[in-house]
RNA sequence: GGAUGUGUAGCUCAGUUGGUUAGAGCGUUCGCUUCACACGCGAGAGGCCGGGGGUUCGAGUCCCUCCACAUCCA
């Protein structure tokens, strides 16, 4: 052969390619060549259609990435890359999420520190250690105020986020990391206490003191998202409360809240307790005088089928509280110890004394030892203790069952309460496109099963602050009913260490002064505003300015995450998308499954069971770790699977060595389309055609998997088949006519595939698509067409003859001769339209297979060789 | 108990609106140094499509029922 390709193409093949050093080559330079930069002047000059716009999740920046957040992240990465090919400016921000307990925890632990929300920030403060902290008890955690903690927390989360970005670049993620932001930084507190003050301003939250969930551990109100019923060891007590007419034995598995009981209640239909309603009996050991009242939320086959009613044991007691006006006896403190000064009730009762001696100020669990011992004592305990589990509710991150307290906090409407509300939420769940679609049930049901308003204040003293003050009275005390409010130009605020404008510092806490309101928001109250925060809600309306970008972006086209948090995240987005702007937050959401373990659990740090995405990484290659995550649909949980990810490094590699192969017949000048002329080539090009459908309706149907699917299936029929087929007459062995129009499809369709495949495996076919562009990018190519493709091919000829080639090959392989065997005598059997085709490609046919002297046909059913007579090759006797 | 999803080859999964003999990859078996790739190539074996009933000329696909598993809510 004369002829060489371009120089500059041709230099860039490499002898053997590998895949070996592409994340690092490739990451560089797409990072310096801006080449995932969202278009900011292009967005504010054009119209919102132009946008497609993503609501990525942030990541817990001191948490560590797991292969959930791999499949997950890539699958948005594969829809923001085919957007982006599509012609869409893509607006692909990266956020942390640096904001909540974790972040808490690790600052805690990692500088020796504790928060105090009463203590004043110290500009000059040096934490006493930097990681080296001895110890973690509270104890010896110096105390620092909110503004310093935050601070420690950006210096410490920027290191963790570091680690992340290099793992995020490594991984191929087309984030523009110039749209960032961090849940803890000024622009999100701000934006958050924004959006807090503005429901507060249309009364859309507001404070409530009321009964409400805690969590003893953290001392914090919980919310009912953050809820999660595990079983719990108990045992059930069978207890004598004192009739006129002989005792009333009730079951009870919390016997230490009889001190607290209001009421004893049963089913009002159960007939067994009729004859007692309306009567009182007295409670065992304190002989308090409670009555016997009917409720329908009494459960007559559970237990004794009558139950005792105390203030509060659980959200059922708070129902009956509430509906049948009941006192309040509450025992239990936010410690959740019982108090230690005798109940009021009963002082002076025969339980005084007990009180004093055994339950004052001790925790649950020693107060129930106590109360059961006195009731054996006085005869009230019938039989002995019967173990049984019981669902407790916890908090999702805590180790102790919920108590109720009743507490003053905030809330923000959420349908929990009002039906026009639910069914508004509920419609707005209507018109966002849930991928898959079933999910829009977890979402339906979730709202429809809301039982509350959304507690967003937390005892807790790092996180965004609740950005109100209150004025204090005369005697001292704070006036919860006219909370002041800041200006939106002044947020963010820290309300325990800024003082409202008109007031002075000196005049906190003092009467006629103002106190701080010390709660900070619910973590969710400020990640349900990603949008509005990465948007720039605030840069368009807020305290920052007047730049409109927000309207081109928002609503946002798709908000990706996994189905855990629908009932959270997602639920609580919609939430104040609806309030702020009356609108949904996104139009779809791209809900991924969870990685399972092969033994078919859920992938989790306490399980041990974690696979680091940084070792398969490296080992198998970034294209590879992509495939595997690409191969898993939304909503579908996968296994983590090591074979996939080497299908997936075997694909990969096999796209470096078969366009290597493809374009190593020589250069192609002009008018790729007109050189192809042989029937066998317009055949593969009609396969690519249709492939070229399946692939974009795929993306369409935000389904990746079966993109990739068609894309790949066809790429090894391309090398098995096609590739083998035309390869002789591509060097040009049959005239340069042939040869050309070979070399010129090959052209076609490995630039199409590359395209096709971009999306999955960026690093291989950039790569490649270097070899043959002087300039630019695969990822800012457009995204193929059918028109592209040129038509007139009948798929069938391809078929055929790949079909003739595999009865040749098989009878090969049964003779167990290699493929190089010569076939001098051969008859092919088939179908006579099959035949016909195979006619049209026989000299490809013939060169492929070796089949060097007599090929005969005949008809018949099925695809078969006959008479066929194989000459082995001569093995080397050198 | 309610909702949702899933049961197809040893494993992981495809199977579009019902339509020939149910597919792929991995694994397995048997072969092949074939001028891109042995991280390769070729060929073979392997399935009462969870059970039962029904609709239909025809059911992996539609209907009923049962069973098992998973997740969420009680």
């Amino acid at each position: 052969m004369t002829e060489h390709a371009s120089p500059t193409a041709a230099s860039a093949i490499p002898d053997r390619p590998s895949l070996d050093g592409l994340e690092e080559k490739w990451g560089a330079v797409w990072q310096e060549q801006g080449t995932y930069a969202f278009d900011r002047e292009a967005a504010l000059a054009g119209d919102r259609s132009g946008v497609f716009s993503i609501d990525t999740p942030p990541p817990t920046a001191s948490g560590s990435l797991h292969m959930g957040h791999v499949f997950s992240y890539t699958h948005t990465d594969c829809m923001a890359r085919y957007k982006r090919m599509a012609g869409f400016n893509v607006f692909y921000p990266i956020g942390w999420d640096d904001n909540g307990l974790p972040t808490e925890k690790r600052v805690q632990n990692y500088y020796g520190v504790r928060g105090d929300a009463t203590l004043h920030h110290d500009p000059d403060f040096v934490p006493p250690f930097r990681g080296d902290a001895k110890s973690t008890k509270a104890a010896d955690e110096l105390p620092i105020s909110r503004q310093n903690f935050i601070e420690l927390c950006d210096e410490l989360t920027v290191k963790d986020e570091e680690a992340f970005e290099s793992l995020f670049r490594r991984i191929g993620h087309s984030y523009d990391w110039s749209i960032g932001y961090r849940t803890i930084d000024d622009h999100s507190r701000a934006t958050s206490q924004q959006a807090f003050l503005r429901n507060v301003r249309r009364g859309e939250a507001y404070q409530s003191e009321a009964p409400g969930l805690w969590d003893v551990t953290f001392q914090t109100a919980v919310a009912q998202a953050e809820l999660e019923a595990r079983d719990y060891p108990g045992a059930y007590h069978r207890v004598a409360f004192h009739g006129a007419d002989g005792p009333v034995h009730i079951e009870t598995t919390r016997p230490e809240l009889i001190p607290s009981c209001v009421a004893l209640i049963a089913h009002p239909d159960d007939e067994r307790y009729q004859p007692l309603f309306g009567s009182t009996v007295r409670t065992p050991l304190f002989g308090v005088e409670v009555p016997v009242l009917a409720h329908p939320a009494a459960e007559m086959d559970k237990g004794a089928g009558i139950a005792m009613c105390c203030t509060f044991g659980d959200l059922t007691d708070v129902l009956w509280w509430r509906e049948l006006r009941l006192p309040t006896r509450s025992v239990i403190t936010r410690s959740g110890r019982l108090q230690t000064e005798v109940p009021e009730w009963l002082e002076g009762s025969s339980g005084e004394a007990l009180w004093a001696e055994g339950l004052a100020g001790k925790t649950a669990f020693s107060a129930r030892e106590a109360v059961v011992t006195a009731l054996r004592e006085s005869g009230d305990l019938d039989g002995e203790p019967k173990p049984t589990q019981r669902k407790a509710n916890f908090y999702e991150r805590g180790e102790k069952p919920l108590e109720i307290v009743t507490t003053r906090q905030w809330y923000i409407r959420n349908g929990g309460r009002e039906a026009d509300l639910n069914a508004a939420l509920i419609a707005r769940g209507e018109e966002i496109d849930f991928h898959p679609g079933f999910m829009r049930n977890r979402y339906a049901n979730w709202v429809q099963g809301l039982n509350g308003d959304w507690l967003v204040s937390r005892q807790r003293f790092f996180g965004v602050p609740i950005p109100v003050w209150y004025p204090v009275d005369a005697d001292g005390e704070p006036d919860h009913d006219h909370p002041i409010l800041p200006d939106e130009a002044d947020l963010p605020v820290d309300p325990a260490a800024n003082p409202p404008a008109g007031y002075t510092e000196d005049q906190r806490g003092v009467s006629g002064g103002f106190v701080g309101d010390p709660d900070i928001l619910d973590t969710w109250a400020t990640s349900s505003l990603s949008p509005q925060i990465a948007a720039g809600w605030r840069r368009r309306d807020g305290g920052e300015g007047s730049e409109p970008l927000f309207d081109k972006v928002f609503p946002m086209d798709v908000r990706p995450q996994a189905h855990d948090i629908i009932r959270t995240w997602l639920f609580a987005t919609v939430v104040r998308a609806h309030f702020e702007h009356g609108s949904v937050p996104w139009t779809n959401a791209a809900i991924s499954g969870w990685i399972l373990d092969p033994d078919r659990k859920k992938m989790s740090k306490s399980r041990g069971n974690v696979v680091t995405p940084e070792d398969l990484l490296k080992e198998h290659s970034a294209d590879a770790v992509r495939y595997w995550a690409a191969s898993g649909r939304l909503g579908t949980d996968a296994a983590y699977d090591v074979g996939q990810i080497k299908v997936g490094r075997r694909l990969a590699i096999k796209v470096l060595n078969a366009s290597k192969f493809a374009l190593s017949f020589g250069s192609v000048e002009g008018d790729l389309a007109a050189q192809v002329t042989d029937p066998l080539d317009l055949s593969v090009l009609a396969g690519l055609r249709e492939v070229v459908e399946k692939a974009t309706a795929g993306f369409e149907a935000w389904d990746h998997t079966r993109a990739l699917e068609a894309t790949e299936s066809f790429f090894w029929t391309f090398c098995d088949d096609y590739l083998e087929l035309v390869k002789d007459r591509a060097y040009g062995s049959r005239g340069e006519e042939g040869a050309a129009s070979a070399r010129a499809t090959l052209r076609i369709v490995l630039d199409v595939l590359l395209r096709l495949f971009a999306p999955v495996l960026p690093f291989v076919t950039e790569e490649v698509w270097s070899w043959t562009h002087d300039a630019g990018s695969v990822h800012r190519a457009p995204w193929p067409t059918v028109d592209e493709v040129p038509a007139g091919g009948d798929p069938a000829v391809l078929a055929a003859v790949g079909a003739a080639l595999a009865v040749v090959r098989k009878a090969k392989s049964e003779a167990k001769v290699g493929m190089r065997a010569e076939v001098p005598v051969a008859t092919l059997v088939g179908p006579a339209g099959l035949l016909e085709h195979v006619r049209t490609g026989e000299a490809d046919l013939r060169a492929a297979g070796r089949l060097t002297g007599s090929l005969e046909y005949a008809e018949g059913e099925e695809v078969a060789t006959r008479d066929l007579e194989l000459v082995p090759v001569a093995k080397p006797t050198a």
